[in-house]
DNA sequence: ACATTTATCTGACTTAGGTCAGGTAAATGA
DNA sequence: TCATTTACCTGACCTAAGTCAGATAAATGT
């Protein structure tokens, strides 16, 4: 017995509509109409376009432009011509400008801060939150190339080795396996593939190269809030491409047969089990996909 | 390493604000101003008494007033004086109005239902949404007597089974436990409570009384998507109250030592440990409690 | 060179939502 | 009984948000 899904469902709208204005009152705290936040935010965020932003937000160019009207009375914010283009127009913080985006910041993080001291255990209810906005947003799931190195990279391959070192009878120990050099992951050699949801790195994928026309798929990491959105695929495709691109001939993957989820996608990807490739202590299934 | 929690509260909000507007348009699916489609589906709802919607939608007296003599000429509700107090008046929906609001009911669940079609596997996201629905309106749980045999209470008790099915060893069968006799968690031997957050079930516990001056503690049981916010410790102590009110002088209860957050619950609630005082087969600890 | 397209702005207008100061009639308390 | 309170209604007024039809000026295609 299990409790309705389409009650379940219109039981978390109605619980998100009601309390979702009070979880976040910030562009409602400082005095200004909500359209007039919502631009200088936007504007804040480092969109400078104005079409953009328009687009962003869903504005009439009529609304728009008398918003903009009245950031720029109030000192807030100033546009310039856009050179290239001298039709479009690029809007800019002034100082206060800045200081009062950087006081609706604040604001927000207080209440997220307030909203969190409220739950004894948020922990539990953070991978709730981050499950059902990932679910909301999927369809806003950007992959960029990202440097190795990267902060957001890096971000997930430490994500990536805790959930080996947990899932791996014997742990796992980066230093032990053959950690490619940041260099093979970087074009021209090869790429290395961020998935971004609304900012925050959700999974990633490398693909290293040695300068010849064979290549592996390393690092595919997709976080548990956002499994079952079929992240892995597009990321391997996304991989995929990108060596077509480096004219990669051969892709090879090494995997561990306790990531059970992981073998049935290469196959079904057109992935052929070979032989052994290397001797590295972790994997004990390798594959290879001919392009 | 882990995501800074306020980002992901905050990513959350906007995951939420952006997509919950898509999530259920169905107040704006047909053709209604917002106002009046809400008043008419509290009306729907059950709510009568003007000051009683007027209050839980949280609008000005003229603004509903008028709100009502729009949905009046529309043919949809009809409003006459309450015959204990003429001053007030009592709002009720007419045939075309029930006809319209099953048409709301019937888009949102459709969209609900689209939105559950869209994920693969719904399970997950379902719990999560549980959850955090648990706790954005943990304020507005209530707790309300019911009879053990009302769906509420039954879809309550199945749960609990169901789950010491899952945590015992040895599993779990009703039949073979003392389940006592609905009669005894009625009222004036015992009462059953069960714990109603935006009209679904989210805990139960049971007072079983025999007609004396002892009674036991049964069923205590909290939805996974509802625990961490103290129901458990709430259900207990509105329980110890109806006890009172029964002249119950002596509870006991029957635990068994895998249900760990249990035992902590009754210690720092006063209960001492005591010896075994029946035969049945599942539990192993033994508490009990003066008022 | 010139018609057309594009990006933004302006003015006129509409709607939804909400506030506020009375007004009416019923209920209530001294 | 009668002043006061209460529940609802009405009219006047306001703001935010949004629509729409041009106007303006820069860019673009032929």
């Amino acid at each position: 017995m299990s409790y309705d899904p389409i009650s379940r469902v219109r039981r978390f709208n109605r619980a998100v509509t009601a309390e979702v204005g009070a979880l976040d009152t910030s562009f409602l705290g400082r005095g200004r109409p909500l359209g007039a936040a919502r631009v200088l935010n936007a504007i804040g965020q480092g969109q400078a376009d104005v079409a953009a932003i328009r687009d962003y937000l869903g504005l009439d160019s009529g609304l728009m432009s008398r918003l903009l009207r009245s950031l720029e009375e109030e000192g807030l914010i100033a546009t310039i011509p856009n050179p290239q283009d001298a039709r479009r127009r690029i809007a800019k913080l002034t100082e206060t400008g800045r200081s009062e985006f950087e006081a609706y910041e604040a604001l927000s993080n207080a209440q997220a801060k307030a909203f969190l001291s409220r739950n004894s255990q948020p922990e539990e209810l953070l991978r709730a939150m981050d499950i059902v906005a990932s679910s909301l947003r999927r369809d806003h799931i950007v992959l960029e190339e990202r440097d190795p190195r990267h902060p957001d990279a890096r971000y997930c391959l430490s994500e990536y080795y805790a959930e080996l070192a947990r899932r791996f009878e014997k742990g796992f120990d980066v230093s032990l396996s053959r950690d490619p050099d940041a260099r093979e992951m970087i074009r021209p050699r090869g790429v290395f593939l961020v998935a971004i949801l609304d900012a925050m790195p959700i999974g990633c994928v490398g693909l290293k190269g040695s300068g010849g026309d064979v290549a592996e798929i390393k690092r595919l990491w997709v976080a548990p809030s956002s499994r079952g959105l079929g992240l892995a695929k597009r990321l391997m495709a996304a991989a995929e491409i990108a060596a077509r691109e480096l004219s990669i001939e051969v892709l090879r993957l090494d995997t561990n047969s306790a990531l059970t989820e992981a073998e049935q996608l290469y196959r079904r990807a057109g992935w052929i089990e070979i032989d052994r490739f290397n001797d590295d202590p972790y994997p004990d299934t390798f594959f290879e996909k001919r392009l």
